[in-house]
RNA sequence: GCGGACGUGGCGGAACGGUAGACGCUGGGGACUUAAAAUCCUCUUCCCUCGAAAAGGGAGUGCGGGUUCAAAUCCCGCCGUCCGCACCA
């Protein structure tokens, strides 16, 4: 039998794809018998246009959705648009169009994209996040939790642009600077709605254990980032310097905060203190700063800049002494002068510190900066009470020195100590410290879900009752001036009070979309109309057997998932612990960058290679090969996958993305590369076409073929998919080696089988060629006999003092003495021990003998 | 600043502590062809011995130590690169 040369995916992608429609192939039956297995790749952002990264990340789910269906799961993998966020904002403001209908048009251009690689998606139960069907039942969610408790408001910084009087996301600020005013940022206090993820910190911790499917780095991120420990916290109390007596502020100060609480996990160094700092945002420096112009100047000082992390934690630790004082609580003879210190962070512990320069880098930083004694507590075994500390802190273990009471003992001794003290004391007690802090939701911005609020002069924040849901967004608004333009809808503002019936007016902040994304999981599952999910039918699909997706999201939405999965539990609105049983973050696609002379980015469609290989752009002008990085449109080495796959149909892009590198890291996206996959492509197609009945048995290529389904099987279940290609390569090349044999045809279709997975098209194609029956989709996953996979024969390899010496060929399972004299009779070995008698043999059966000589 | 990862030929990468470099790409040589494309065969870590081949020897997994009969793999210390840091999604 002969099919036609070759394959043709532009004809053969479309076919099949409309084939699978018809018969409804990748429908999720909720209601079916079989074993369930929902996989999931994180849902994109509608910015436009696929990507290499989607199709990379939405490549390796549908392999797993194909492979789990042939294995007789019934398989839910949906798709869905995180549609929210600022870059309709921006469009609408660079472009005039509506967010809407920006989003929507992405939406459409991005979904026949998609349709177009052929995926094996549930397209009957996609959702958009900026539907009112989806929103409106996240806003009915959100005063779920705050009915329960789980909702609270507070004030909150914000990046604040003094030009553009408006709120900056912190990727809008650069350097400090607004991105478009390119003035200098601020820090300002807006009154916000959080959600109490701290009150889950524990059970967020501690599920962590239970994840036994998620990579061991994203589990440690997010323990990190939960951050707990466990400490003391204590009060100083406030007294007066001598000198300072009779200033204003220090009287004010101490009426206002007559006590100074701190936290500490270093309890054990509480003798090595020399000083006490207080965050610019604490009671105690704004009670200062009221009085004081200089304090009030510094704590300003103290604002300007960004509000991220990286920002504020690489500022030069710099500080303003109040001139009150801290009664050390073991000494009240003790006095440590207490400043306000812009490294102090309101938001963790008791947003005050006791510092200790000798064992702490940024109090050393500080005090060396405001010369401050450094007194050492704590010796390493090389070390004792007098030796001065170097250039830089010593965190470390070891005895405590200095310390009166506590001289001797170890680091943990101390603290013990310490603690018990304080608490017999009664000025201290055993605290734990959480780095996590609850979750702002608040987004000044109108591309949102609307937070369903309404504010009442006279009843304060009131829910908007349910049956007033979903409170849309109004589609008339305006982008020319910067801001949230909610603020500036007076019609949609102002409404009445559920309450008292007064006159109020709506909550204008949306929700941080990672709000829709916290329970998206959950609608696709169950998608009734009157509300969020059915409980029943989303605990049938729920967890998630496999997430897919990014590193990049290793932390805050896959904490904020899990979150909102608790949270729903302990309301009683859904019974699971966990929203992800896998999860696999996969790695980024990349692609070299190429600049001009005159340093500008040039994309790679305009770089072409001369006749003497010198790259030149589209005038001509030579070209520079930069590093290979992320594709990025600023860096402008995107490749855009619509003409690759227009040109090379779905499955050879689907091949190479799956091919090379390790799913985990990088991929570096090459020409030569999706070249040599669409030659793998026809490979297959002209082994396939080519390949007719015939008679007789070929054993070596049977167990070739068994060990590839065993290979095969096992790398998709560990998602190493570059080692499933290689296989399937070198079942290829045996198969293309050997005779015709009733043997290689049962091994064809074995290779059409395996490769369904991740070639669908190509083979649904073949399949068809070789006369199977039904589709390929359809088929089963072929069983191997684990008695096939064991070879008679075995390679020893002979070392000598561990360097390998020869490989000997011997029939599997000799015993020690047999394969040591085995290995003894080499000759090569014979000439390395020249005579020499071995002193030791090591054998490791069937694998080695190592002879010391 | 804090946290996380990664580092193996010309390139992407394989390798339960046990034969380093599977498989792919690139490149060289060859076959088929009037020619090209396509396809197929073959070689391709580096250095040395050798006229050549066969064969043999040495080195080698970022750098420096250590554990072990045996280390790409385990431990300690460096160096380099990348990612995340709560309002990008």
């Amino acid at each position: 039998m002969t099919g036609a040369a070759r394959f043709d995916p532009a004809v053969a992608d479309i076919r099949w794809q409309r084939r699978w429609d018809d018969e409804r192939c990748f429908i999720a039956d909720t209601d079916s018998a079989k074993p369930k297995s929902y996989v999931l790749e994180m849902f994109p952002y509608p910015s436009g246009r696929i990507h290499m990264g989607h199709v990379r990340n939405y490549t390796m789910g549908d392999v797993l959705a194909r492979y789990r269906r042939m294995q007789g799961f019934e398989v839910l993998h949906p798709m869905g648009w995180d549609a929210f966020g600022m870059p309709a904002e921006n469009a609408a403001m660079e472009r005039g169009v509506h967010p809407d209908g920006w989003t929507r048009s992405n939406i459409a251009a991005m979904r026949d994209q998609l349709k177009r690689l052929g995926f094996a998606l549930d397209w009957s139960r996609e959702i958009a996040t900026c539907d009112p069907e989806y929103y409106g039942h996240e806003q009915a969610l959100f005063l779920d939790l705050y009915d329960a408790g789980l909702v609270y408001r507070k004030e909150s910084e914000v990046n604040w642009d003094p030009v553009d009087q408006t709120v900056l996301a912190n990727e809008q600020v650069i350097d400090g600077k607004g991105w478009r005013s390119g003035a200098q940022v601020e820090r300002r206090k807006l009154s916000q709605w959080f959600l109490k993820i701290t009150d889950f910190a524990d059970e967020l911790l501690d599920g962590l254990g239970a994840l036994d499917d998620w990579p061991d780095k994203v589990k440690l991120m997010q323990e990190n980032w939960i951050g707990r420990s466990d400490g003391l916290r204590f009060r100083f109390e406030a007294a007066v310097q001598g000198a300072s007596r009779g200033y204003p502020w220090i009287k004010a100060a101490l009426s206002q905060s007559p006590r100074i609480d701190v936290f500490t996990t270093r309890p054990d160094t509480i003798f090595g203190a020399s000083f006490v700092a207080v965050a610019p945002d604490h009671p105690l420096a704004r009670a200062v700063a009221a009085e004081n112009p200089d304090a009030a100047a510094f704590i300003a000082e103290c604002k300007a800049g960004g509000t991220s992390a990286a920002d504020i934690e690489t500022q030069e630790k710099r500080g303003f002494l109040t001139g009150v004082e801290a009664v050390h609580p073991l000494d009240r003879d003790w006095r440590l002068p207490v400043w306000i210190a812009n490294f102090v962070l309101m938001d963790y512990g008791s947003g005050a510190i006791f510092g200790v320069p000798a064992h702490d880098q940024r109090d050393f930083e500080f005090a060396t900066r405001h010369d401050l004694p450094i007194r050492r507590v704590v010796a390493r075994p090389d070390q004792d009470a007098d030796t001065p500390i170097g250039d830089e802190a010593e965190p470390g273990e070891g005895v405590i020195v200095n310390s009166r009471f506590l001289d001797g003992l170890s680091v943990d001794e101390a603290k013990q100590a310490v603690i018990r003290r304080a608490q017999e004391e009664g000025w201290g007690s055993r605290k734990k410290a959480y780095r996590l802090r609850d979750w702002g939701v608040s987004r000044q911005r109108y591309w949102g879900t609307p937070i369903p609020m309404i504010h009442c002069s006279s009843c304060g924040p009131v829910p908007v009752p349910r049956d007033q849901l979903p409170v849309l967004l109004p589609q008339e608004v305006t982008f020319d001036t910067p801001g949230n333009p909610l603020d500036r809808n007076d019609a949609w503002r102002t409404t009445i009070c559920p309450k008292c019936s007064g006159e109020a007016r709506r909550e204008t902040d949306t929700f941080d979309t990672f709000v829709d994304s916290s329970w998206y999981f959950i609608r696709f599952a169950s998608q009734p109309v009157d509300r969020p999910f059915d409980k029943a039918d989303a605990e049938k699909w729920l967890p998630v057997d496999q997430y897919i997706g990014g590193v990049e999201h290793a932390i805050l939405h896959l904490l904020y998932a899990r979150f909102w999965t608790k949270a729903l539990k302990r309301i009683g609105r859904l019974d699971i612990d966990e929203p992800f049983k896998g999860l696999f973050t996969q790695g980024m696609v990349t692609h070299e960058t190429y600049r001009g002379n005159d340093g500008r980015w040039i994309g790679p469609d305009e770089v072409r290679a001369d006749e003497n290989g010198q790259l030149i752009d589209a005038a001509g002008a030579p070209v520079e090969r930069g590093r290979v990085e992320k594709m990025s449109k600023s860096k402008r080495n995107t490749v855009d996958p619509e003409p690759i796959v227009a040109r090379h149909g779905a499955d050879a892009v689907r091949w190479f993305m799956l091919s090379d590198s390790p799913p985990e890291r990088d991929l570096e996206w090459s020409e030569a590369g999706i070249e040599g996959a669409a030659r793998f492509v026809q490979r297959v197609w002209r082994l396939a076409a080519g390949c007719g009945e015939a008679d007789g048995q070929d054993p070596d290529l049977e167990r070739k073929a068994q060990r590839t389904i065993a290979a095969v099987g096992e790398a998709i279940e560990g998602l190493q998919f570059n080692k499933a290609v290689a296989q399937l390569y070198e079942l290829v090349s045996a198969i293309e080696k050997a005779k015709p044999s009733a043997t290689r045809t049962q091994a064809v279709r074995t290779v059409v089988k395996l490769a369904a997975p991740m070639a669908p098209h190509l083979a649904e194609e073949c399949w068809e060629v070789i006369g199977g029956e039904g589709l390929a989709v359809d088929q089963k996953w072929p069983e191997f006999d684990p008695a096939m996979l064991v070879e008679d024969e075995v390679t020893l390899a002979v070392q000598v003092n561990g360097k390998l010496r020869d490989t000997l060929t011997a029939p599997r399972g000799l015993d020690r003495a047999e394969a040591e004299a085995l290995a003894l009779s080499s000759e090569k070995v014979q000439r390395q021990l020249a005579g020499a008698a071995p002193r030791k043999v090591i054998v490791v059966p069937d694998r080695l003998v190592n002879i010391v000589a």
